[in-house]
DNA sequence: CACCAGGAATGTA
DNA sequence: TACATTCATGGT
């Protein structure tokens, strides 16, 4: 059902190199720290923590709090991410030691561990598990559902979705570039005032047609 | 000046 | 289940 549309995409965009990190842990964190919030404003804040040799959860867990709010203060919200960040990064450690130990698990222990942390809804699990630790799950989130209304003029939800990306791309490269590939003709193109008449896709959209 | 960004928790009905 | 509100910096 994706298939033509990863084309079309990848045609355009082509390898985005998605997640843009140096390691694992930095993947989470950034993963935490980008929740509303757009990329540029959490590249600043990672840059602050690896200017301050901060680049794994074992050191986050090493940090004063009130420290590590202010060295990520530049993607908002510091207070709740930054208590997030803390527990989410002890409680990895302490039940796992470290970000690799988490690979090539049983999926559903995992997922349920993940999503069970506080600061942590659907996206930013589907984020970690695909990103972080290569489970083979797709990343849902609303750019994802719009587009594909606009695209498909189908009113999925996150559940459907996932089963039909997972099941359709075996391979999580596939995955993890169709996800950043939608986030990325969302902000070019799809944002509140669509620009369909300059998309590549053009009038492959429902929307192009119903409002031109 | 307003609006929003690669969300989630909490509360209400 | 489906909304509304809060968190709060920085770019446009």
């Amino acid at each position: 059902m994706f298939k033509g549309l990863y084309k079309d995409l990848y045609d355009h965009y082509g390898d985005l190199g998605w997640w843009p990190s140096e390691n694992d842990d930095e993947t989470i964190i950034g993963c935490m720290l980008t929740q509303n919030t757009s990329w540029k404003n959490v590249e600043k804040s990672i840059k602050n923590l690896k200017e301050n040799n901060i680049k794994t959860l074992s050191d986050i867990v090493k940090l004063d709090e009130n420290n590590l709010k202010n060295l990520i203060k530049s993607s908002g919200f510091y207070n709740v991410k930054g208590k997030y960040l803390m527990n989410v990064s002890k409680s990895i450690i302490g039940k796992y030691g470290n970000v690799n130990n988490m690979k090539n698990k049983n999926v559903d222990e995992i997922l349920k561990f993940i999503i069970n942390l506080n600061g942590i809804g659907n996206e930013t699990m589907e984020s970690i598990m695909l990103y972080a630790l290569d489970y083979h799950i797709f990343v849902v989130d609303s750019y994802t559902l719009r587009f594909l209304k606009r695209y498909l003029n189908m009113d999925l939800k996150r559940s459907e979705l996932r089963k039909i990306t997972e099941d359709e791309f075996e391979d999580n490269y596939e995955l993890k570039n169709l996800h950043g590939m939608i986030v990325e003709i969302s902000k070019d193109y799809c944002r509140k005032k669509p620009l369909c008449n300059k998309c590549f896709l053009n009038k492959k959209c429902v929307y192009y047609s119903i409002n031109r």
